[in-house]
DNA sequence: GTAACTAATGGAGGCAACCTCCACTTTACC
DNA sequence: GGTAAAGTGGAGGTTGCCTCCATTAGTTAC
C-alpha cells in the first residue's frame, strides 16, 4: 500500500530538533482532540495549553489554523485509505460499495473538519488534490476490478464517484439511515450500463 | 405560488415600531452583502457598522450570529422557490432536472451561508425542516408529474432528491463542468425504474 | 399639540481569542 | 564543556464577542 507516500507531505516542514518534534507531535495530537471534541473553531490557545506547549511554540509550527487542520486531516485521510486491504477478496461490485459505505461512514465523522478546510482553503488546494490522490490510489483498485467486471459503467471515473460520495457526506440527514439509502440509490447511477430498455433518447 | 408562506417566518418577530423595521432591514442587508463577501465568518461590529447601527441593536434583532445567518439564508431560499412558474410548461421529466440544476447552480453560490449553518445548527433545526418545505412545496409538482410519467421511480421521495442535489452542491470541483455531470450520473440512478435486465438481484 | 409611556437605541466595558515579538532555554555539534 | 543555531513560551497589542443600561425617539391617549 503506497497511498500513504502520494500525500503531498505536509509534514515534510516536520522540525529536525529531537525537543521541536515532540512538541510537533504533541500538538497534532491535542489538535486532533479539540478538533473532535469542539469542532474545527477550537481555541488554539486551548490546544497549546493541551499540548503543554506555549502558543508561540504552536504558531511556530503552524503558522495558520488551516496548517494545523490540514496537518491532521492528512493524517486522517491515510488511515482510511489502509481500510481498503480487507475488502480485495470480495466480489467487486460489493467490495466497491463496501469500501465506499466504509469512506462515507468515516468522513461523516470528520465533517467539521473537512467542512472547514473546504471553505477556507479553496476547492483545489495542494492537499485536497494530494489527499485525493491517496484515496485514489487506495480505491482504484477496487474500481477498476468493478468496471472490469462489468458492474460499473465506463463513462465514470473514480473521481466522480469519489466526489459523490463526500458530497452525499455532508447532506443534512433527517431520517434514520437516509444517507445510506440516497448512497445505494445513487450508486445505482454508477452501476447502470447499457442495460437499459425502452426510454425515449432523453 | 404559497411556498414562501410555508417557511416558519422567521420574520414572524419583526419589530413593530417603524425606525426598528427600518434597522431590522438595513441589518440584513448589510449582512447579505457581509457574509457573501466575507463567509460567514464576517464580524458582527462590522456588520453593524455598515448597516449604520449599533452593535447593540443588532444584538437586540438577531440573539445569535445563527439568528441573522438564518434570516439571510431564509430570503435567499424563497427566492428559489419562485423560480418554479416558469417550468411547469416543460415535459416532466426536463423540467424537473432543468429545476434541479438551477437550484444547483443557487445553493453552489450560497455555500459560505449554508454551510455555517449546517455546521452549526444541527442538521433538523425548524429553519431547515420549513425551508425544506418551501422547497418541496416548489419542487413538488414537478417531481410528481414527473413520478405520474413513469420517469422517475417510485420508491424515492422529493425528499431524497433535493437532498441529494445539496449535497451535491458542496463538493469540491475540481474539472469544469464536472458537478452538473455528477448530478446527471446520479439523476440517472433516480430515473432508473423496472426496466434494466440482465442483471443478478444484488 | 403635548404629555406620558414604552420600545428601541448604541456604545462603553469586560472578556476571550488571535497573533507577534524577542529575551531566554535547549539541543546538536565540535 | 563550549558555542552557535534552533527552538521556546508568554506578555501584550489588537480585534471580535456580547451584556448592560442611561438615553432617545416613536406611539398612543387625551
Amino acid at each position: 500500500m503506497t497511498s500513504a507516500a502520494m500525500i503531498p507531505d505536509v509534514r515534510s516542514q516536520r522540525p529536525k530538533r529531537a525537543d521541536a518534534r515532540r512538541n510537533y507531535d504533541k500538538l497534532i495530537a491535542a489538535a486532533r482532540e479539540a478538533f473532535t471534541e469542539e469542532g474545527g473553531s477550537a481555541s488554539l490557545e486551548e490546544i497549546a495549553r493541551r499540548a503543554g506547549v506555549g502558543i508561540g511554540t504552536l504558531y511556530r509550527n503552524f503558522p495558520t489554523r488551516q496548517d494545523l487542520l490540514e496537518a491532521v486531516y492528512v493524517e486522517e485521510v491515510e488511515a482510511v485509505c489502509r481500510t481498503t486491504e480487507d475488502l480485495m477478496g470480495d466480489p467487486p461490485w460489493e467490495a466497491l460499495v463496501a469500501w465506499l459505505h466504509r469512506f462515507l461512514d468515516y468522513i461523516a465523522t470528520k465533517q467539521a473538519l473537512s467542512q472547514e478546510l473546504f471553505n477556507h482553503l479553496g476547492r483545489d488546494a495542494d492537499v485536497f488534490r494530494g489527499c485525493r490522490t491517496a484515496i485514489y490510489a487506495a480505491g482504484e483498485q477496487l474500481f477498476v476490478r468493478a468496471q472490469a467486471s462489468g458492474d460499473v459503467r465506463n463513462d465514470v471515473s473514480i473521481d466522480d464517484v469519489v466526489m459523490l460520495v463526500a458530497g452525499i457526506s455532508k447532506m443534512p440527514a433527517t431520517v434514520e439511515g437516509q444517507i445510506p439509502r440516497i448512497l445505494d440509490i445513487a450508486l445505482e447511477g454508477l452501476r447502470r450500463q447499457a442495460q437499459v430498455v425502452g426510454e425515449t433518447g432523453h
